[in-house]
DNA sequence: CACCAAACGCAACCGGATTGCATTATGAAG
DNA sequence: CTTCATAATGCAATCCGGTTGCGTTTGGTG
């Protein structure tokens, strides 16, 4: 569990923890697919603590902030957020049972952005790519 | 000007050809920027025609429907549309002045794909892909 | 013109997210 | 252990993009 790394790593940065800093954090890391905020509000309650949506919200931006967490749009008008991975890198999101999968492909991103610098004078700053489908379990159905 | 091709391939396939229907044809095919559902309300008020917002989305329903036009996310919370090119392809988004360029890299994705099937046994169904950063003219300041 | 479905306006509503403000709790200092 | 500053929290109100139900208007055809 990296739990614990993440929460020492705040409270070496000077950070107080909190029950649901820790309650956040302990989710997110253990959760194979991404978490909404009213998803980590249920997921708190059914573990009997008692939270406030608006303490979710700021928690969310608490760990953002500090590079903690990341956010990933499904699509759907909620944003899903999960721990930071090591390096930059997209989601193969299964649209069955929203498992999600890390696909790293810098090599060729970096490619394309160089592409599309030389070809249109367009200077890429960052992108996003997300892959939509069914994974390896929900194939066969 | 390929408003008027628009709305006569609509005429043809037996709709109606209201006020509204044709501005929000003319305001899209005729803006360089995606626009947002207030953006076109906007932009219409300004040319002294008074519409509701709901008709607004409903017109934009209407038009998505019948694949005139597509959306695009970028990122803000709301969708942005405009009329639909003639492939699949992807945006470059400027960060400064909005303005957007669009990407074909089919046969790179589709490769992509293959190989993320072939992998993981993942069968991806759609993607999505967007370059932020500056454009041409706004990359010099 | 008469007629009907498509289009429209309006008001209420929805859900995710944010804000202002008063209260509580963390952790460090004494 | 107590004090204290401030980070964190709860709560209610609010925002905002988007939707829905329903009664009215309008486009286009006969
Ligand atoms: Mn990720
Ligand atoms: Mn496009
Ligand atoms: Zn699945
Ligand atoms: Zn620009």
């Amino acid at each position: 569990m990296k739990t614990d790394a993440i929460l020492s790593n705040l409270k070496e940065g000077g950070y107080r923890m909190t029950r649901v800093r820790r309650a956040v954090v302990a989710a997110l890391s253990g959760s194979a697919v991404p978490l909404s905020a009213l998803d980590l509000k249920t997921l708190l309650s059914e573990a009997a603590m008692r939270v406030n949506k608006t303490t979710v919200y700021r928690e969310i931006a608490f760990l953002m902030d500090r590079g903690v967490i990341h956010e990933i749009q499904f699509g759907d008008g909620k944003m899903r957020y999960r721990v930071c991975p090591e390096a930059h890198h997209h989601h193969a999101i299964c649209v069955r049972c929203s498992r999600v999968e890390e696909i790293t492909m810098e090599n060729d991103m970096k490619k394309h952005e160089r592409a599309i610098a030389r070809r249109r004078g367009f200077k890429v700053l960052s992108h996003t790519l997300e892959f939509f489908g069914l994974c390896n379990s929900c194939n066969g159905k």
